[in-house]
DNA sequence: AACATAGGCAACCGCGTGCGA
DNA sequence: ATCGCACGCGGTTGCCTATGT
């Protein structure tokens, strides 16, 4: 792969722009458009290169972009898609419309980061200190085992933008296949948002790859992790179950109408985590599980069951693929993952780091309903049982926002 | 008032990847 | 299969402004 000679950076300027320079540029991309990069600046009389051109119209100049103060909600978002996605700033950003990848980077780099570290959270882990008093063994089994899940989003944001690009492809000859059951599919990966319709498209369906991977986080991740816990009131010896909602349930419409913009709008699926007392795994229905549940050592077990957990993953992924290929079209009539909104705005972990920067002059109670309704945590110093309890809900509502689709992301 | 330091942000740099020739 | 181009992305730099001494 030869590199790209970036541009030829003789005689071209660099450094900021001017006005004059922003009003060339906005006046010939409103004219003709971008096209392309590399031979625009000489078409709109600009001495910068192709580069600093999308740079700037990207970052700046575009017509579509929120400036100034990040609110609450855009905070809590990134905080959140953060600890599951890093420094994929671009991923972060098609979840928050209007702001640039440049944009939260920096915004992260200079406020959100220094508050978490403020509250001796590392920003890189999302891991709090506290970690090792609290629960040595599950709380780091829990961010061990959400990498995984970051992994499997990463894959997932990349899957869409594959699938994207080839639906668009292959949208003309799609519109002829609409009323056939079946078109062959290259994509090799599948998404979140595909699993849904692929299972829609066979309610009948009680081995749905979607559930495997669900389950592989569910026995991977939280229902080890919270075995393990002795935490008290939800998490006493919960056992954690991702429960995912075929239908909308009448607790969705308290959800906010965010998400869902790509797909469709019929019905809400919902992920969310459950805590609750006694087993719930065997409820799937899914014997492969059982193994793990009777286990009364789970320790022994943990390799295993990660290895298991991922191994399942994988091979759901690859299920999805082959259901993928009876799914409808992607512009046709396809469910979508639905933010839940009020899941986030329920979080509590975020909001301790939110409340404990004193000299943010924001109040909880701005940005547009976003209560604090765990004030009794709210003094930042996370006893252990609340701080299990902040942090199911923290992860619940990264899990819910990344598996919604933002709504206008410049991704899709 | 002058200087030093810190913070914030726009822009640049270099690498990885997709795609067409 | 290979190569070169174009673009996207994340990390980093450097300038400007605010604040402190």
């Amino acid at each position: 792969m030869g590199r790209s000679p970036c541009c030829d950076k003789v005689g071209l300027k660099k450094g900021p722009w001017t006005p004059e320079e922003d009003q060339k540029l906005l006046a010939y991309i409103e004219e003709h458009g971008h096209g392309c990069w590399r031979a625009l600046p000489s078409k709109a009389g600009l001495q910068r290169c192709g580069k600093s051109c999308r740079l700037r119209w990207t970052n700046y100049l575009r017509p579509d972009i929120k400036r100034g103060k990040f609110s609450l909600q855009e905070e809590q978002t990134i905080i959140q898609l953060h600890a599951l996605l890093g420094n994929r700033w671009s991923a972060i950003a098609t979840h928050l419309p209007k702001r640039t990848d440049n944009e939260i980077k920096n915004y992260w780099n200079t406020h959100l980061k220094k508050r978490l570290t403020k509250l001796g959270i590392d920003p890189i882990t999302h891991k709090h200190k506290n970690d090792t008093l609290l629960s040595s063994d599950g709380q780091s089994k829990t961010v061990a085992n959400l990498s995984h899940m970051a992994q499997w989003e990463s894959a997932r944001l990349e899957a869409e933008a594959r699938l994207v690009r080839e639906s668009k492809l292959r949208s003309h000859s799609l519109q002829n296949q609409l009323g056939s059951s079946t078109f062959a599919s290259s994509s090799s990966a599948s998404t979140s948002v595909l699993i849904i319709n692929s299972h829609k498209q066979d309610p009948s369906s009680s081995a749905s790859p979607r559930l495997d991977v669900f389950k592989a986080w569910n026995n991977g991740g939280w229902l080890k992790s919270n075995e393990v816990s002795n935490g008290v009131g939800d998490l006493e010896s919960p056992t954690s179950t991702l429960s995912f909602c075929e239908t909308a349930p009448p607790i969705m419409a308290t959800t906010s109408g965010g998400g869902g913009g790509i797909l469709g709008e019929n019905t809400m699926p919902m992920i969310e985590f459950v805590a609750c007392s006694g087993s719930s795994v065997k409820e799937e229905g899914d014997q492969e599980w059982k193994g793990y549940e009777s286990s009364t050592n789970l320790t022994e077990y943990k390799d295993g069951i990660m290895e298991n957990s991922m191994t399942t993953f994988t091979c759901g992924l690859h299920e999805l693929t082959m259901s993928m290929e009876g799914a409808t079209t992607w512009s046709g009539s396809h469910e979508s993952l639905r933010t839940n909104d009020h899941a986030i705005a329920e979080q509590g972990f975020t909001n301790l780091l939110l409340n404990a920067n004193s000299g943010d002059d924001r109040s909880l109670s701005e940005g547009g309903g976003d209560s604090n309704n765990r004030d009794d945590s709210s003094s930042g110093n996370g006893s252990g049982d609340d701080f299990c309890e902040d942090n199911k809900n923290y992860w619940n509502s990264i899990l819910n926002l990344v598996t919604s689709s933002p709504s206008d992301s410049p991704m899709f």
